[in-house]
DNA sequence: CATGAATGAGAGTTCATTCAT
DNA sequence: GATGAATGAACTCTCATTCAT
């Protein structure tokens, strides 16, 4: 493939995310894509057959760009409470965030394709995000901000809290009182206990 | 509506739910209905003008007949912390069941519609469920089998981790060890702290 | 199927086979039919899945109405001979025909479709074809008009030739002088041998 | 045009004689023989507009491989009823070989394209053969292996007959004892009569 | 009430053909 | 000469929805 059809590849995986943010996965259809794309339906078909290949590859790009989440933006002197904060400040924020994101379409392509565990993107992210928490919360029992007697329970709890928030949010749409409640009950049940 | 009328409409929603637990909520056409139920196209008609109507009487069933489930099969000394864990065991049964359930169709179908927030069923089942498991560990602080100093945003917690571990069995799948592993957690979260 | 269904069906099958004598059958599209029957699209596909369906109850009619071919029109008094001779008039003045018959679509239907010899309708239509020219030839034979060793050996020459002279007919033209050859030919093998 | 170029012309029909063989006339696209010759889109224009355009090229070449089919490993000594024998006995490998051949593509093409008698492939092989069969007869009757008092009569018999057996093969099967049976058949006429 | 034939819009997909490089 | 990306026309097929019976 040639320096431009790799660009025109990235150019139609980034519309097609734009689609599926707005739509979902289910409602997508090849023609939605051309239509964003403002390109030819012949065209599109040169480089996606379906709308699973093609969301299979903004799922590749979303999980690029995820990687680098963490650690980011973290100053020096910041106490583990302080990134476990920053980064459930960070999910609040999108959970509450009015702009639509991905999620739907994630849930959606997913419920179709239950992707062996192995290489399945969310899985993936999930456990990631379990590590990091759990790194923390030691980080945090080491300095004395934290007591915690299981520190992967702990982060998996939270992980799944999380999990919780954001198909509630979806759909039912929730308070940011309820994300604030749900995070300072987490919170506690690592500080509380002096 | 006649009687024969009722009946007809009832046995649609009962043949409509089956293929709604077969297929999800947008994958489910009028077609697919009217060929699970072997009526004639018209006759669909005349009791739902789409899927949307026909799925929220689905979804009416469902509620009525789910507000009977506490409460059943509870012998008298069951102490509040076999209550709980018995539910919890149940909704264990669920999460794992190999046989698919509403739980995508109607995710599929609150994607779509986020109903306002008042009527909304999956908030009435949540709110529902929480404070039934608060009573509970309530009643287990008086018994002294749980210590527990904010039984709300236990019970909370739990059903939001609930959620979580829901949505993951249905995107990705989760072993059974992982079901146990967090209903463990949260146990003992009511009980260890003596 | 209701009695306008099948009024229907068998008015959709004759327009189609007009589509394809003038096509063949290879050429032939979904859409063909619908234009030349008037209906719409999608009402075509309530009875035939595809242009291979349609075919093939063009062929089955075909095959009735061919039945009655031998038998007909032939005076009380006519000679084996004569008879025999009908016969290749008949199929003289077909391959001559400047009007397209179903030929050519039968041709391109059967290449694709080898169909198990036993249900060939080309085979049935060859060996009942067969059976009747030996018939013929061994009357003659009794009556003294013919001389043949083998009648069955003749009448498979017979419709082996005319084969020949349908496909080189369909392929690439062939004058009356030719047909009148053949057909001489093969009738001085049965007379001439005194 | 270059030599180069003249040599990819060949390479392109060649490649392309096997896919009309694979998959007969009708049916190939331009696409098929870009893939068979992994060659460019736009290269294969260069040198063919269509498929017809390539077929005949095809048949061209062919012609000319056939031209020397006769007169070849034929021995010194061997008589006319040898060498008929010989001829027919390659005509029904031929007939009976279950791999593809090019007839049913040139049959599909010279459906559409009945050209002009005057230049028909089909009209001059078959008018050589039948002249080659007519001079060994005629060689057969002189050297007392043969009867027959119409030479050119008996040889387009058998070449219609053979015509009839290749268009059966291809749309119905035949069993070899078919193909020889019709065979003897036509040499017992020439020989029986003594 | 109930039926199911009929319609037509729209999605998916494939290719012949062109054209800038 | 050669490439292959791009276009757009054409075809297949499926459904939601209507309506005469």
């Amino acid at each position: 493939m040639s320096d431009k059809s790799v660009q025109k590849k990235q150019y139609i995986i980034e519309k097609a995310r734009e689609v599926f943010v707005e739509k979902g996965f289910k409602e997508v259809t090849m023609k939605d894509i051309v239509e964003a794309c403002d390109i030819s339906r012949g065209g599109l078909y040169l480089y996606f057959q379906n709308t699973e290949e093609l969301f299979e590859d903004v799922l590749k790009l979303e999980q690029e760009d995820a990687d680098d989440v963490f650690g980011q933006n973290i100053s020096e002197e910041a106490t583990p409470s302080d990134i476990l904060a920053l980064f459930l400040k960070e999910q609040k924020k999108e959970l509450l965030s009015k702009k639509p994101s991905l999620n739907v379409a994630i849930y959606e392509y997913f419920f179709k394709h239950k992707v062996s565990a192995k290489d399945n993107l969310l899985k993936k992210q999930f456990d990631g995000a379990v590590y990091v928490i759990e790194k923390l919360i030691q980080a945090g029992i080491q300095s004395g901000e934290f007591y915690c007697e299981d520190p992967r329970g702990a982060a998996r709890n939270i992980m799944y809290v999380l999990e919780g928030l954001k198909i509630a949010s979806q759909t039912r749409g929730i308070p940011e009182t309820a994300v604030d409640r749900e995070i300072l009950y987490v919170m506690q049940g690592l500080i509380a206990d002096e």
